[in-house]
DNA sequence: TTGTAAATGTTATATTATTACATAGTGTTA
DNA sequence: TAACACTATGTAATAATATAACATTTACAA
């Protein structure tokens, strides 16, 4: 059972704004579009991201500094992601594989390291750019 | 067979210093050790960084915004890159297993995607800090 | 030797992220 | 309630990362 947490006032509107969004969607992007609800500075979003990643409801796309909404209610917060990026048209996907997470999770090399977290980025083209 | 590069004058002084690091240099850390050499703007080194990315000398640590020198030289120019990265003391290391990179190389989810790059990016402690 | 691509030099600016400090809300327990 | 700890907020300033625009030079092949 995953720990319920009550997003407050700020933490609310970002997370909201990137969840309906259907891409990901940078710091300034947010702060420009939540200014109309009294967010004025960049370090109010900034606490809010950082907020949400750490509970996963959102993730960073690390190659774009770019967030977006967890679509895999499963994720163990934020410890495990993987993505599916388009090259092209940018649009970027969570990939939710039970056999490639379970293969990551399990992954140990002989520098004798012990993970606990991992994240994995593909970049390619989608079905869409494909086939253009 | 892989294609020489012939690294220009800018190229070679940061490679040079990267690749005798024994950790990520960040961009300003490298243009702050390389005015010496008469490189005094920040677009100069990310000229170069740019550059040795793309060939695969260097990669760069997407969660760190580092780079290190390529440590496989089977690396298919930077296609295919996977790191362990040590939370405590920022350690990386460039994971070389084949198992691994044939799986990631192979592997295909349902949105019917053609991946052509990846990257992976693990965290946990390494060896030494693990027995602090 | 001339054309072209790659690399360089320089200035300015854009984008991303954090430090520092003051204040306010929330929930727990004495 | 009062005291406490903890989380969240507000605001200003600044640090860190990265790119745009333009002029010039170098490498090198046709
Ligand atoms: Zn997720
Ligand atoms: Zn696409
Ligand atoms: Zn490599
Ligand atoms: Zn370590």
């Amino acid at each position: 059972m995953q720990k319920q947490h009550n997003l407050s006032k700020n933490q609310k509107i970002i997370f909201d704004l990137i969840d309906k969004s259907s891409e990901p969607l940078k710091a300034y992007s947010i702060l420009f579009n939540v200014q109309k609800k009294g967010i004025n500075a960049p370090l109010q979003v900034y606490r809010a991201l950082d907020k949400l990643v750490e509970i996963g409801k959102i993730h960073k796309i690390e190659s774009r500094n770019a967030f977006i909404a967890c679509q895999n209610s499963s994720c163990q917060i934020s410890k495990a992601t993987a993505f599916s990026i388009c090259e092209s048209c940018e649009k970027v996907s969570e990939i939710s594989n039970t056999k490639l997470s379970k293969y990551l999770s399990n992954f140990a090399d002989e520098a004798g390291m012990k993970y606990s977290k991992y994240n994995l980025e593909f970049f390619g083209l989608c079905k869409k750019c494909k086939s253009k």
